[in-house]
DNA sequence: TACGTTTTCGAAAACCTTTTCGGTCGGCTG
DNA sequence: CAGCCGACCGAAAAGGTTTTCGAAAACGTA
């Protein structure tokens, strides 16, 4: 009947529509070389036959297969998914499809999956890391372009997109300096991030132009845990009872830290106030009270990742590190004294 | 040099061992038909070469991509990145590339996506949900065999995949009571998903056997958010202070549990346990105590997937409903009343 | 040497589409 | 009526691989 047993091909729509395979193509493709009526026959033939052109072949052709692969390391790692919906919010409007590799950070799954991914003839790749400090670079001499989010490449010949810790840190702190707290102590997690001593820096900044100093005598480094944030609130409170606010490397972290002040009997804001960093929603959002904190925007940085992708497809791709500013989100755990 | 300015092909690969596109393919595919000396040669022209196979012009012939697609509807839900992660593994260590498309929960954009994946040629289909509720069929005459994980398909003649409430609930429960407590409670979300009267079920069953009520007088349905957690606490133990016991529907609400219970200066465990649903990992090994908590295993539900799928492409495929049991994650939230 | 058998290799078709280029047909001008 | 032009259509090549089938080579036997 439709000429097979396998789904209709072109073959199938043009005999149906009595016309040649090269007018049935030119006819779904919007070519101008075709009259109305003969588009008009066809279109309806390829309708009732419910074809839908083989991607493969058409690919073979123009050599270009309108996919890319986005090469996580991290898939349960709560900082791949925004980045990989805002790739894919980005592309799935157009017709680019996403193949999804999880290395599970093992380099050797890497490598196979980019094997498999270049066999698959993706026009592009998007490396997306698990921790925001520089990883290897999959090499110069890849026949599609790379894009590195996150995770910068240790190769600065490639191009990265990482978010902006410093300026994160800072604005956390003039958030908390412009609500007239001066006495903040910052508490964040393991030091072996660069990202820790980034955002810790930014709030010295901040802080060093007002002319203030680090409450609590140091930044408090451990790891990105609520017990930890609950822990170092605990020395922090020990040595420095008269803080009022708290900057917390993570929302995590800050969690903990709300909790030992509520154990404290400390009110959240009008004492302490206390803010944190992710935007990680379960937590924040669901934090008693609510937590304000710095957001990294990264389906953003997903979505530019997507766009300079894009562009370097048909096009040449630049080459460094692009910095993808913070955004404050302000919820009810700070508040201006009064 | 190698034959044009494009990656090479097996054409290449062939010219420079001095044979045949013939038998390079079969020495590279290990056909016995070549002998040693001449598939050594063509392997080392191939390796010279870099050479990968196209995989596109092998899937036009063979007729098999040994690509699927992954259509899921809440990329940011907690629920889809378990299953995701377990059918990604399944297939990884095969030949197999994963498609993610994600429907935002919107129905022509996941109609955009099926055409897209269908004119890929994939060779099969997951479609995972965002919440455990049954969701209407893709449709019964696909070219490619589909499989719905976590929301089931409305239609029976398709296949699903989907996780026993009824029998986590039952698990939380046989927990508690084996750990000598008589009163045990149950604060769950919204009523409009049937995960929840399915555990509350599997919960009241249990309790049943054991001749038991549920304490509190009621299910307290309410919504999947800490703060409901805690505003049912506090009606709880108004209305019933002498608890012993409260099942959380999920660890947010365990979350919120806990936190009241603080504040009330109630034990955890010795006065009160408390056992939550879904080991959210960072809810729950970071609650305070850290939490018991039921698991859906969804990375063997998404691994489960994979498999049926994988043995549908080459077979044919069941139908109905098909359930994972649960798996029961102790922690110090729950302990023998001593 | 003649012949049969096994092993090894290559030519060519097939998969499905796009695109180039040449051909047909109608109508129009001179 | 001859010639030309534009519009429309089809044959065929191309893209990279697998696979079938026939041919050639190598080998053993009579």
């Amino acid at each position: 009947m439709d000429g097979g047993p396998g789904r209709p091909t072109l073959r199938d729509v043009a005999r149906l529509a009595g016309v040649s395979i090269a007018t049935a193509s030119k006819a779904l493709n919007n070519q101008p070389q075709v009259r109305a009526e003969t588009r008009a026959k066809v279109l309806r033939a390829a309708e009732q036959l419910s074809f839908s052109p083989n991607t493969l072949a058409q690919a073979l052709i123009t050599q270009r297969t309108g996919t890319v692969g986005l090469l996580t390391s991290d898939l349960e790692g709560r900082f791949s998914i925004p980045i990989l919906m805002g790739a894919e919010d980005a592309f799935g409007t157009g017709r680019t499809s996403v193949f999804l590799c999880d290395a599970r950070g093992d380099n050797v799954r890497e490598r196979h999956h980019l094997n498999a991914l270049l066999s698959r003839r993706v026009d592009g790749l998007i490396v997306v890391g698990a921790r925001p400090d520089a990883r290897p670079s999959l090499g110069r001499d890849l026949p599609v372009p790379v894009i590195y989010a996150y995770s910068p490449s240790e190769d600065p010949a490639d191009l990265s997109l990482v978010t902006d810790n410093v300026g994160g840190g800072r604005l956390a702190v003039d958030h908390l300096i412009r609500h007239g707290r001066r006495r903040i102590a910052h508490i964040t997690g393991d030091p072996t991030y660069g990202a820790a001593h980034d955002r810790a820096r930014g709030a010295l900044d901040r802080l060093a132009e007002e002319g203030l100093e680090l409450a609590g005598g140091q930044v408090w480094f451990g790891s990105w845990s609520e017990a930890w944030g609950r822990g170092a609130t605990r020395m922090l409170l020990e040595r420095d009872p008269d803080i009022d606010a708290v900057f917390a490397g993570s929302d995590e972290i800050a969690r903990g830290v709300l909790d030992v002040l509520h154990q404290e009997k400390l009110a959240i804001p009008r004492q302490v106030a206390v803010i944190g960093f992710d935007n990680w929603n379960i937590l924040a959002a669901n934090a008693r009270p609510p937590l304000s904190t710095v957001d990294m925007n990264l389906e953003a940085l997903g979505r530019l990742a997507a766009q300079r992708l894009f562009a370097a497809i048909d096009g040449t791709l630049g080459s460094g590190i692009e910095t993808i500013g913070c955004r404050l989100i302000t919820r009810e755990s700070t508040a201006p004294l009064d």
